[in-house]
DNA sequence: CGAGGCCTTGACCCAGCTCAAATAAGGTGG
DNA sequence: CCACCTTATTTGAGCTGGGTCAAGGCCTCG
C-alpha cells in the first residue's frame, strides 16, 4: 500500500474525468485513488454475484457490463447493460449488505473499482457531494421508472426501436451503429426471448426501412425509427439520459 | 405566514413521526413545518399533472395515492400506489424541473406537503441527512428494480398474488385483509387488465385455496400462497420493504 | 475442413388482450 | 325503503403477441 506501489496519479486523472467526481478537490480524488484499483477484464468475467459480499463502486472506463438477477427457478434477467462513464453499486447500503444482483462483463472492459465505505464517508463530511450523488440517484430512479414503462406499454419491436435510438450517434437524418454485446444478452435486457428479439428485427425493418447486416444496423431516416418507436411511450424522442 | 397562523406545532410533530426525518434536530423539524402545509385530499384529487411545474414533496400520513405516466398515444401506466408512512417527489430535482410522473389520490388522504429546496438545502448543510436520504433511494431503486424483475418474470395471478403478500399483516399462518382502491387502478398498478385481474383473482383461489367476499381477502395459508407467488421471484417470501 | 456456438426460421401453443354483454354494487331522488 | 341510474366488476368468445420446441443456417476458430 505504499505510495508509489502502483503508480497511483494516473488512477486519479481516470477517476476524476467522471462526472460523479468533477467538483471535488483534487487531494479528495486522490485519497480515493489511494483506495482504487484498476480492473482489466475480458467479456465473461463475473464481477460479483447476487446476494454475496460486495463492498465495491464500478466505474466503467471502456467495454460493457451487464446487471443481471437471478429467481428463485432458475431465469436470468438482465436489468440493465452499461458501458464507457457509466457507474454501478450501491453507495447507500451499510458495511456488507449484499446486493440484490450481480455484474458480468459482456465486452471486454476497463474498470476502476473503489470501495464503497470511501463514497459514504465523503457523503458525511461533504454535504454538496452528497447533493450531486442524490440527484444521480433520482436520475437512475427515473430510468428505472422509464423501464417500467416500457415493459408495460411497448411491444417488442418497439422495445427494440428505443434501444438502437439510445445507441445512435445522431438525433436526426440517417445514422449506422453496431449493435454491442450479443442478441442473447440483447433479448434478456429487453426482456424477450432471443428468437423474438430475432423476429422483432425484421419487424423493425418492415416498418422503418432500416438494414441489417450482422451487427451493423444502418438507419436511413432516424424520425421514421421515432415515430414508430415512441409513440407508446411518456417522453417524446430525444430521451433524457 | 405569521407563527399563530395555523397551529404550526401539531405539524412540527406530525412531520417528526417519518422516519426520513429521525435523528433531525428538534429545531430543523419545526423550521421545517414552518413551509409545511397540511392537505386533506378526497378520492380523485390530482395533486399534480406529469410534466408540469411542482416543486413539492408530499408525504402521506393516511389514505392511499398513486403514481402515474401517460404514453404519448394516451395510455395511462400506474407505477405505484403509497399510503401511510410512504412519501414521494424528487428532491434531487433542480428548482422548477418537472417530474415525468403525476399523482393522484385514489383513497381520502391526509397529507403533509414540504418545498424540495428545503430538503435539498437540509442535505447541503448536514451530511449524515443527505446519506440518510441516500439510502432511502438506494432503497427505492431497488424496488423499482424488482418491478422489473416481476413484469419480465412472473405470470399475471403471480403479480397479484405478490402484492397480496406485501399487503398482508402477518407472515405466516392464515390471515384476513381488505384490498385498499378500486381494481382498474389495482390492475393498471400490476401491468395488467382489469378482465385479466379479474381472472388472476379466481386462478389465485384455486391453486392457493384464499376466498374473496368483495374486497375482503382471506388467506387460510400464507406458506402456500408465497410458494405459488415467489418461485418466479429473486427474493424469498417476506421481501425487503 | 469440421465442431460448436450463435442466430434465424418454422410450427404450434398459450397467457393475456380486446370487444361485447351480463351482473353486481353504490348512490340518489322520491 | 324502493325504483332507477351510474359506475364497478365479472364472464364469455375470439384473437394475437410472444413463448416454446425443433430444425436448419452461418460464422468462427482450431
Amino acid at each position: 500500500m505504499e505510495g508509489m506501489q502502483t503508480a497511483p496519479m494516473p488512477l486519479a486523472a481516470r477517476l476524476g474525468a467522471f462526472s460523479l467526481f468533477s467538483g471535488l478537490k483534487p487531494e479528495t480524488i486522490a485519497a480515493f485513488a489511494r483506495h482504487a484499483q484498476a480492473v482489466m477484464a475480458a467479456k465473461g468475467t463475473t464481477l460479483f454475484l447476487p446476494e454475496t459480499a460486495n463492498e465495491k463502486l464500478f466505474f466503467i472506463e471502456t467495454g460493457w457490463v451487464k446487471i443481471f438477477r437471478q429467481t428463485l427457478d432458475g431465469a436470468e434477467i438482465v436489468t440493465d447493460t452499461l458501458t464507457s462513464s457509466h457507474w454501478f453499486g450501491e453507495i447507500g447500503l451499510a458495511g456488507s449488505e449484499p446486493l440484490p444482483y450481480g455484474a458480468e462483463v459482456i465486452e471486454d472492459a476497463a474498470l476502476i473499482s473503489l470501495p464503497r465505505f470511501l463514497l459514504a464517508e465523503e457523503v458525511l463530511r461533504n454535504g454538496p457531494f452528497g447533493l450531486k450523488i442524490l440527484q444521480e440517484l433520482t436520475r437512475q430512479k427515473a430510468q428505472k421508472d422509464m423501464e417500467v414503462e416500457h415493459l408495460a406499454a411497448q411491444t417488442a419491436p418497439q422495445r427494440l426501436g428505443c434501444l438502437i435510438l439510445k445507441l445512435c450517434p445522431a438525433r436526426q437524418g440517417e445514422a449506422s451503429l453496431t449493435l454491442p454485446y450479443d442478441k442473447l444478452t440483447l433479448a434478456s435486457r429487453l426482456g424477450m426471448q432471443p428468437e423474438t428479439l430475432s423476429r422483432a428485427l425484421s419487424k423493425l425493418k418492415d416498418a422503418t426501412s432500416l438494414s441489417i447486416k450482422g451487427h451493423t444496423i444502418h438507419i436511413p431516416d432516424i424520425k421514421a425509427l421515432a415515430d414508430y418507436t415512441c409513440g407508446a411511450c411518456s417522453s417524446r424522442f430525444p430521451c433524457p439520459p
